[in-house]
DNA sequence: TTCTATGCAAACCATTTGCATCCAT
DNA sequence: ATGGATGCAAATGGTTTGCATAGAA
């Protein structure tokens, strides 16, 4: 899926990161409204280096660290998840409030897919349930050759 | 369940590895006959450094990057399998050849466990053909609270 | 003797932090 | 003018690697 954020989305989330920043009483800085104005637009799975480089070709002044600062203030905010695959950086994903989903890795080229199998969240809880465990949060990740991958190399 | 390994497991597993080292023309060494050991009659679910203070019990002077080097051993001859949980260091765990399983971890003490549950296994696999991918492996942890936790702490 | 394994320290890589300065409030 | 935010560089933590030496084969 992978979608795009549309023009009203991205000015939803604007407002959502405004908002919670004055809750804080933190501050609206030009680097904190470029990060993530380039993070609302951008395709999804971003690693702070693929920000840091869109980021730059805007302002290259923006230091690395203010990148990840900004993410995590996203993450804490409910507008970012932080998305952590075999061993790559953490990628960080759009938090538009959808249904939960999970991800399918290709292990050649790196794609990711989302999948939604509330199957599988049943099953979970009842597993959960059975161990005594009270759930907070899971991780399902499916590693594994991709169509095209499969098309090109056999 | 995190079994212990009976003795006679724990001979056969050395077999397996004496025999893998023959094979590629490796050598036997104290130190990888000590690490291996602790490593077969441990746990599960060992960090390098729960390793290396076992190890260091029975000889001091082994160091650090032999014991990674020999789990990286391990893991490739099949007898230990790496797990990345949460954050915290790479864990290893006996691959003793039963069936697959995957975890459970306390987000309060750390406590892990096992869960097997077919139906996700075939759900996922179900979800991987209609993504068109070729599943290679997969990783499934469900974070909360453990039973004992619950208890301890409301 | 030959060539892998070891132990140590240094290198790595992603991420975090300390700090002087900058700047939103 | 305050005190949070930034950019830089240094620190951190887990893991890997280079290298001289030890020790299997």
């Amino acid at each position: 899926m992978q979608k795009v954020a549309a023009a009203n989305e991205v000015n939803g989330m604007h407002d959502h990161l405004a908002e919670y920043i004055r809750k804080k009483g933190l501050r609206q800085t030009n680097q904190r409204k470029l990060v993530s104005d380039v993070f609302f637009r951008g395709k999804g799975h971003l690693s702070i280096d693929d920000l840091l480089a869109m980021v730059r070709k805007k302002d290259p002044s923006v230091g690395y660290a203010t990148v990840y600062r900004t993410l995590k203030l996203l993450s804490e905010c409910g507008l970012a998840y932080e998305r952590q695959f075999r061993d790559g950086p953490t990628r960080y994903e759009l938090a538009h409030d959808e249904s939960h989903h999970d991800h399918l890795i290709c292990v050649q080229c790196g794609r990711i897919e989302e999948f939604e199998e509330d199957r599988i969240e049943k099953l979970q809880e009842g597993v959960a349930e059975r161990h005594g465990f009270k759930l907070s949060s899971h991780r399902h990740e499916l590693y594994g050759v991709c169509a095209s991958c499969q098309r090109a190399r056999g």
